[in-house]
DNA sequence: ATGTCACATGAATCCACCT
DNA sequence: TAGGTGGATTCATGTGACA
């Protein structure tokens, strides 16, 4: 499906263009929605300075039940352009994050990970009434429960020393030169860091995705997506930051291709069947495998199948068999033997595989 | 005022015991409330062991509005039994706390931290789906926008080395002696640990206040009140964890009053991972790595892996293979060109480190 | 006593594909 | 769509056995 507006930013209120859209047709919604609703919008009262507690209650309740009726709106309309396996991020404070997350569980998205982005220097508390306000949140959510939305494993723990990424992120604020600024002073109030968006859609997209961002400001998703290989939509209402972001966007120079990749999944590579290391000839039938302390002794059978006196199957079936196990990988549980070293049967099926290419 | 009920602990319903207490007779409520988990099947980890998750019949709500009811009731009465200048904490994962959340702020609680309890060792992700769910989230907020709610900010700045106390705290699991056991077995699948409640209670309590906790389970709470010089108040309603809890307390001897008690260590050097130099830009997709002598060259991706014609992974892995060795150091093995000159990638590893303290 | 290694475990919404 | 099967998947820490 091709989807209209690629790379190129709509002017408008999000919730008006976002109907425009036809369904199901983004990859990945990224928002980083306003939680300051001025009165410009029309959501909010104005804020009185003298008023009573209950007055100053019933406000503070119909400034909630306007920002959540808002909340609703867009986050609907995002959820029905996303494609069945297409997920959501937003990012907030605690201004407006338990909001956004009661939101996103009540439309039927389906939480993955809350993230927290550490901030390695955040603004101190100066009154010293309040710890001082280091993290913010980001909600990563499935589009419904039955989603499977993309998330390169592979890449992401090779990129971390080798060890699973984890839900804090620690990452400093976006400052100096990354900072877009317009006569001195930054052009946009909250503007994110290219290193936060480059984490997410390096972690849960492929290239040539597209993602949508209602509230593109001045265009930090559209600068990582450009970048990445990915495509963007943006929406934004604010003629200053869409140019601002339109030019940022244009002196972005793509990655190549090739180095845009994420990292192969064994989960995706071409299925290799026991069987063919025996019509290949790698392993004869009446070879014996060994379980890694060879207290196991398997015979390779001419179909495919092993052979134990207890246990006959698959190579998985056999190998759950003789450890009295509900489950079992054969391929790295059972090991032939070469010059007196067993060595998994799963680095014969590498040996399949590079020939496949 | 004095509080009835101090330093005990009521079985029952913590909704129907609440509504048995005067108003406003608590200086805390600190609350851990079931998180409706909604778990899935079983969960084996890699070695085929299986995962004890939390599917106690308190947890199971019918719903998400069933949880939300429940959510206002006792929030509701926790709220009425407060001072006019207490406050409340709650802690819960992302399965609840945006619930939680929304909650507080709808019944005119007012917010005054997020917090995220970063956990030093938690349970990885077994299936190479998500993230490490590696926080949880406290909220702490005031009974209403105009408290002024207890805050010890100079003691935690000068116990925190001076530098003020920020809204992520990194601290160990409940793990160990600390672990209640019964039988061999966890007394309380959810028993928190001590340190974080000290840090809780000595931010935001004097000595000699009273703290509610509505769901005490097996009283961490009470333990940590009882040695900081604050009463406690527990209501729970399963009589095995009440007795548990009754006997931990009793063998808790307060503090000296003058003693300050040591905090918890401050937060841990954040891994970096190769993936960070990318992210931050400081090496750009695309570019090449050298092996000193210039006799292997690599290609950086965008997801933070490595590339030669023959190895993918991470900078450790491909080094190891380029060098046909069973690991390497890819931080001293890699080198980048800067001015015709090689030096090692760990000198970037030393920039981004610079910038998180 | 000291070091090594095997083993256990923690609030977990934890698979993909084919028939 | 429900069920069956192939086969992919873990980090930090504490305890205890054993050399």
């Amino acid at each position: 499906m091709t989807t209209p507006y690629k790379d190129s930013i709509l002017r408008g209120d999000c919730i008006e263009v976002m109907k425009s859209l036809p369904d199901a047709c983004v990859d990945l919604v990224f928002a980083d929605p306003p939680y300051n609703l001025q009165l410009g919008g029309g959501l909010t009262r104005p804020d009185q300075s003298d008023v009573d507690g209950v007055t100053d209650e019933w406000d503070q309740f119909e400034s909630f039940a306007a920002y959540d009726a808002f909340t609703k709106a867009w986050l609907a309309e995002a959820r029905r352009v996303l494609k069945p396996n297409g997920a959501l991020w937003v990012i907030g404070s605690y201004h407006n994050i338990f909001r956004l997350g009661c939101a996103v569980q009540d439309l039927g998205f389906w939480i993955q990970n809350d993230v927290v982005w550490v901030k390695t220097n955040p603004m101190p508390n100066f009154r010293g009434t309040r710890f001082a306000n280091a993290h913010e949140t980001l909600i990563w959510a499935g589009r419904d429960k039955k989603s499977r939305p993309t998330f390169n494993y592979h890449s992401l723990k090779a990129a971390n020393e080798d060890v699973q990424m984890r839900s804090d992120w620690t990452l400093p604020l976006c400052t100096g030169q990354e900072r877009l600024k317009t006569g001195g002073k930054k052009t946009h109030p909250t503007q994110k860091p290219e290193a936060l968006l480059h984490r997410v859609l390096s972690a849960t997209t492929n290239p040539g995705d597209v993602v949508l961002d209602p509230f593109f400001g001045t265009g930090t998703t559209g600068a990582v997506a450009k970048r990445l290989g990915r495509h963007f939509v943006g929406i934004e209402r604010d003629e200053t930051y869409a140019k601002a972001a339109e030019a940022r966007i244009a002196s972005i120079v793509p990655a190549d291709p090739e180095d845009a990749a994420p990292l192969p999944s064994p989960r995706r590579q071409p299925r290799v069947g026991f069987g063919q290391l025996i019509e290949s000839g790698l392993l004869a039938p009446g070879s014996k495998l060994y379980c890694p302390k060879r207290k196991h002794i398997a015979r390779v059978k001419a179909d495919g199948t092993l052979d134990t006196s207890l246990h006959q199957g698959s190579i998985h079936k056999v190998g759950a068999g003789v450890q009295n196990a509900a489950s079992c990988n054969g391929w790295t549980f059972w090991h032939y033997e070469e010059a007196g070293k067993l060595a998994p049967i799963d680095s014969l099926r590498s040996v399949i595989r590079r020939g496949m290419n």
